[in-house]
DNA sequence: CGTTACATTGATTAATGTCAAGTGGTGTGG
DNA sequence: CCACACCACTTGACATTAATCAATGTAACG
């Protein structure tokens, strides 16, 4: 039974139907502890899943032993699209994470009788794509501290999905809850370089940390200059 | 009128409705010269095209020049999803290209109202995403020859959607329609990088050109141990 | 405390970028 | 038909960036 309602329920509203009254009856809330694997590379594309709380990074590794981060999903945030019988990536829970667990083959049958619902599940898809995008402009044309920079502007955008009085231009504190490797895996760079890119950022009064795990933003001007990404400020609106 | 059927309405084959009709009947084929803008930065998304023939790039400019290809798209491929009232990229002829033009308002109908149509379209839409996450994994994690190398695995299954008697395994034969600058601006380097690259191969008999812009794979193995990729002969299908 | 894991910093190396020169094909005009 | 100019591409020499290798620092935890 789901207790909390997630980002698919709400995106089901206004729309009735029997298949989607089975949707969310078949959804289960689900607990993953930090290090725990949603889906393994090469498993069965049977469940789909929609974050409530904690930070999963999803990952493409290489045979020998390279590891891609494609996106770090929080609260608000969908897993398991696959066009395939198997799902290529490998989801990882880097803090407790608390998501609600539908069957695949139940959501389909949602997407194929619900067209409200099918066009609402084809924006946020395209979203994502635009996303990976801005993944790619980032790591193809950027510098390290750019990178970081960039990231930084990422995760703001991520955080504001969930914040409960809404996205705020002025917010700027950020919580990494990922290591420097994980980043690094993000950015296509290594620890040393994305440590010494937060340490140029620090030297340079554009941030400050309270820790190794939350920084906050003393220029935001300089950021955007150096991180360019359209953040919810802009057009982009929310996912 | 549309003369040639296009990728769109092959999938639509099997479903029937009225704003199926009203689709085709709104679909013009277009043809733009090399060099030509299919879509521009900030126009608005209100076209959606299928490309026939010819190669076209979808590109994200930065404001101080730097540019990224998103891809190349060539014949059965699709241009124009977005999730935002006006488009983020900019897609140029690279070759003379040929185009069925549909408006997205009508494409958009479809969608809310055949839900067939829906789901293969949300499969593409996915597809699209893997690749976009493919492409993530290339230039984030993999050297310069290795990029070119997984860049030449890009384009030979790219070719191989087209071919007439479907894809096979020992196609060698690779067409370079873009500038070394577009497949620099692809890969997250310089042209003088992908052309070392290039001459690397060459150097180790792995390819040879016969011109600068078609290239033979004489040891596919290698290519495929470099670059990585899994193309069409594994368990992906076609798009 | 001592151990462990993660993060930072420093010194050096390797890869790619930059700048510059040279090559080769193509098209144009004398 | 040839000379020339114009591109795009290739190659070489050098500069820069980020990776690698190696300490050192730091916070959490037994």
């Amino acid at each position: 039974m789901i207790v909390r309602k997630g980002h698919l329920a709400e995106m089901a509203e206004g729309a009735e139907s029997a298949e989607l009254d089975f949707l969310f009856s078949e959804g289960r809330e689900r607990h993953f502890v930090q290090g725990e694997h949603l889906i393994t590379e090469g498993e069965r594309t049977d469940y789909f899943y929609d974050v409530l709380d904690g930070t999963v990074a999803l990952a493409r590794n290489g045979r020998d032993g390279r590891r891609q981060i494609l996106s770090f999903l929080g609260a608000r945030q969908f897993l398991g699209a696959s066009s395939t019988e198997r799902y290529p990536n490998l989801a990882t829970a880097l803090t407790p994470v608390t998501a609600i667990c539908y069957p695949r083959a139940a959501l389909e049958r949602v997407l194929e009788t619900t067209p409200s619902f099918g066009s609402k599940f084809r924006v946020v898809l395209t979203r994502i794509l635009e996303s990976s995008h801005d993944h790619v402009y980032t790591i193809g044309q950027r510098s390290a501290v750019e990178r970081v920079a960039s990231f930084l502007l990422y995760l703001r955008s991520n955080q504001a999905r969930f914040d409960p009085v809404g996205p705020r231009d002025k917010s700027t504190h950020i919580e990494l809850p990922m290591t420097r490797l994980d980043i690094a895996d993000f950015l296509g760079l290594t620890i040393e370089t994305v440590s010494r890119a937060f340490s140029s950022l620090k030297r340079s009064e554009v941030i400050t940390f309270k820790d190794s795990h939350s920084c906050e933003i003393i220029n935001l001007e300089k950021i955007r200059e150096l991180g360019g990404r359209e953040d919810f400020t802009e057009h982009r609106g929310r996912a």
